[in-house]
DNA sequence: AAGTGGTCTAGACCACAGA
DNA sequence: CTGTGGTCTAGACCACTTT
């Protein structure tokens, strides 16, 4: 039960506390690393390796000849993280509750089995959703495709997040997601579902979802009231080395 | 014009050519560390050096105790990064052009004041610009705004990648950007310009830039036309700790 | 020129996985 | 048990920025 820790792992940590105490504020600049150290009993190496754990968090900034200034108080939070609509309204203090429109295991059109990457008589579940807000309003209509080799089955129960059922379900880790996001106008059927007028701007996301080895495991297209979603996106820049 | 390249930089590149060559392939146990320092003449620690890097670029894996595997051929692209629209549209193939319909210093509204945690009296620069492909069609409808402090001035060459312009007079290094993405209707001067119907459902894109310690260093309010542009973005899945 | 981070060496012992 | 990666030491010299 003995828990061994390395030392470099430790000086990371209360460095890291320093700073996010506001102990070291922003702007300061750290002693060199051959003093640091020597105060702390080390060797040089042990005391840039836990130095160097917190440049690539980006709390601190090193140049070469000059020294390493603290740049950041907080962990860094500059990067967006795949999200299911769910988790995503919740995440703005919106709850919303889904019905199913239909279910059903179709052989979905070339795009779409293009996009799920699936071969000649593959078949996928298709799932209809509308999504609304606490009020009633609507907000979403969903077209979801899930390949029928992940296992989800027609009677599962589709108002609870698609991502926990193909997770649970199939056994399967979520990697990441591919969005591709556009403006479309509403037909006369998106019209009628989500309350607006014919030809009005919806946003449309169509999101591919996958997971180990590049396998994707759901598709889906959303079409949503412009009035009351839009898409957040926080983007790092590329790092280059 | 010097050329010193590091040693461990030199061996990290060769194994990685090694690897997206298939001379190694996935799969592949590569020698421990110790030996293949003896292979290339270095210490171990240089020898690690080269292949920690490999490690946080997602192509191999290690075990403690077990090994080292390539896992991976290809440089991970499971995320998206921030990049400008003229690159973006260059990296899909498409070459685009920019014109400049003004150029200003002015004091903006309260709500762009506030992305660009502006205080009360300072101003930024607006610029307004139509985004065009080859053929010469309309692409996009720019507002940009700048603050003063960062230095670009009303006569810069703002046909030229607006990020270049910031980071070399301000001598600033962007590290993130946030999009906003929605769907709006086309008012009559965005359709004249754009070449559409009033109406017509346009792609919505709000993005601010921030360079280190948080701060905003410019705004873009872009409309596109929903026929000509899709924003897409690839999101890893949130890693636990 | 001085001081800082960047690289590199040649060792050593420890923690962990697998046979 | 053996072998692997993980950690650590006590030096050294180099490259870069600032003074």
């Amino acid at each position: 039960m003995s828990k061994y820790v390395p030392v470099y792992k430790q000086l990371r940590e209360m460095l890291r506390t320093q700073i996010e105490t506001g102990q070291l504020p922003v702007g300061t600049t750290l002693p060199p690393e051959v003093e640091l150290a020597g105060t702390f009993g080390v060797s040089r190496a042990t005391m840039r390796n836990a130095i160097l754990d917190l440049v690539e968090d980006g709390l601190i900034k090193r140049k070469p000849g000059a020294g390493t200034v603290v740049i950041r108080s907080k962990p860094e939070e500059h990067r967006s993280y795949f999200r299911g609509l769910t988790e995503d309204l919740r995440r703005r203090g919106i709850s919303s509750s889904a019905s199913v429109l239909s279910a059903e295991v179709t052989r979905p059109n070339d795009a779409i089995a293009d996009h799920l990457k699936l071969t000649r008589g593959e078949s996928a579940l298709k799932l209809t959703r509308l999504r609304s807000i606490a009020s009633g309003v609507p907000l979403a209509l969903l077209h979801s495709y899930v390949p029928e080799w992940v296992g989800i089955k027609v009677d599962d129960d589709f108002t609870r997040p698609l991502y926990e059922l193909v997770e649970s379900v199939g056994k399967l880790h979520i990697i990441y997601g591919h969005d591709v996001i556009g403006a479309s106008a509403a037909t006369a059927e998106q019209a009628e579902l989500l309350d607006v007028a014919v030809g009005a701007p919806l946003l449309s996301i169509r999101r591919t979802t996958f997971v180990e080895h590049e396998r994707p495991v759901e598709y889906v297209q959303a079409y949503l009231r412009n009035d009351l979603y839009e898409y957040h996106a926080v983007l790092p820049r590329e790092t280059g080395r």
